[in-house]
DNA sequence: TGTATTGTGTGATGTAAATCACCTAAGTCC
DNA sequence: GGACTTAGGTGATTTACATCACACAATACA
């Protein structure tokens, strides 16, 4: 890969010295989606910056029991890898490859010390932090003052947006998971919602309405 | 103040320069427990670290429902400020002082610039992301994980540790509060450890046992 | 000292969600 | 085509918590 084409990845960054530093010291990967790129307990030896595709960050329990945080799209990465790379602790988190996705992971060590060289590096991780702090403030709304009908209907519209398509292939199973709840709960909020002729409902995916998220935000 | 007596405060510090430019910039305010420093919707203007005392730090849902976050100990700040401050949006929480307080308002325009120019202010802000972000999925896990009960006992030992004593003064209806719930669930809640004889019951106060902590982390 | 206010205790009832139990339908594999 | 696996539908029951209703005690204060 050239400067011109990581460029394009990341208009954010003009420097072309740092452009060179990223492409010398950054390892590119390829993964195909479901891939399971970090779980709690594992360390982080770097800080991946997607170029290509998305990665979906889950929160985990003790038992297991999962919680979707975010997404991290094009040109974006994980805060928590940077808090737990500094501090060289255990992931508190689960990395899923949602849409095969490009990736360079940056070291941790030249990590920080680009945050001192290069002011667009110290802006990158700055914003990063601001925006998954808001990310984390809104996960945290959800579980804490939404009922599960209203979570489910705001999962919908983001996992739409995210695949920009108006069809979402995954399972009742999978969408509990990432709500924390059970199969049976998802099923019928899911049938309540086909009820109101909001989605359809197939075996592996739910069609939605083009007006699915004007209907549910009255 | 002079740069030794803030030095006792903040012995994170040690670069002259940078506690000179502290002393110079800064906003001394002396708060008592009670005041409402920040509310949603406010714009924050200043960057403010604890010298002494606490401050109570809680997310509000359009309804007027609390959540509790965190506190900010002496030598700490918020990184909500920080956000918040950096894209110049209003304030996401809402900032109680918890006990009489005495802090040194750092200017937002400043904040920027030293993040450059001090190697201790960008260490300061990272250290401040990274363990807020800790706190955050600490909050995070308990309203998505926990029961009530257990986030009760978990609440009493904050509070504990944080006014370093084994009574807090305070009513059902503040801790309902902070934990997002009613009143009568609280008062419920700690009849049953009462029973347990775990903690007594007062008016405005309640008497924690000294091995209070060791009986609920089974 | 009486009255108003605030804090607490507790029963009754409602509700969102969890759990259990079991069934049917759709795809998979031999 | 038959056996197996996986996804989804749905009733019954339980649980945690919310909400309502009201009683009563402690305190403030006029």
């Amino acid at each position: 890969m050239n400067q011109e084409e990581l460029k394009s990845y990341l208009p954010n960054f003009t420097d072309p010295k740092l452009l060179q530093d990223i492409l010398d010291k950054g390892q590119i990967l390829h993964l195909h989606a479901g891939k399971v790129l970090m779980e709690p307990g594992q360390f982080i030896k770097m800080v991946p910056i997607v170029l290509e595709g998305s990665i979906k960050i889950l929160r985990m329990d003790e038992e297991g029991k999962e919680l979707f945080l975010y997404y991290l799209d094009a040109g974006e990465t994980c805060a928590l890898s940077l808090t737990c790379c500094s501090a060289s602790k255990p992931s508190e988190i689960k990395a899923i490859v949602e849409e095969d996705t490009t990736l360079i992971g940056i070291p941790v060590s030249v990590h920080e010390q680009w945050t001192e060289q290069y002011r667009q590096w110290k802006d990158f991780v700055s914003n990063t932090y601001q925006s998954r702090f808001q990310e984390m403030l809104v996960a945290l709304d959800a579980v804490a003052f939404k009922r599960m009908d209203e979570r489910l209907m705001r999962y919908i519209v983001t996992k739409m947006k995210q695949h920009k398509a108006n069809e979402l292939h995954t399972t009742h199973q999978e969408i509990a998971n990432e709500l924390g709840t059970s199969r049976e709960v998802i099923s019928r909020l899911l049938k309540q919602l086909e009820k109101k002729k909001w989605i359809e409902l197939g075996r592996n995916v739910i069609y939605i309405r083009d007006d699915f998220e004007e209907l549910i935000s009255k």
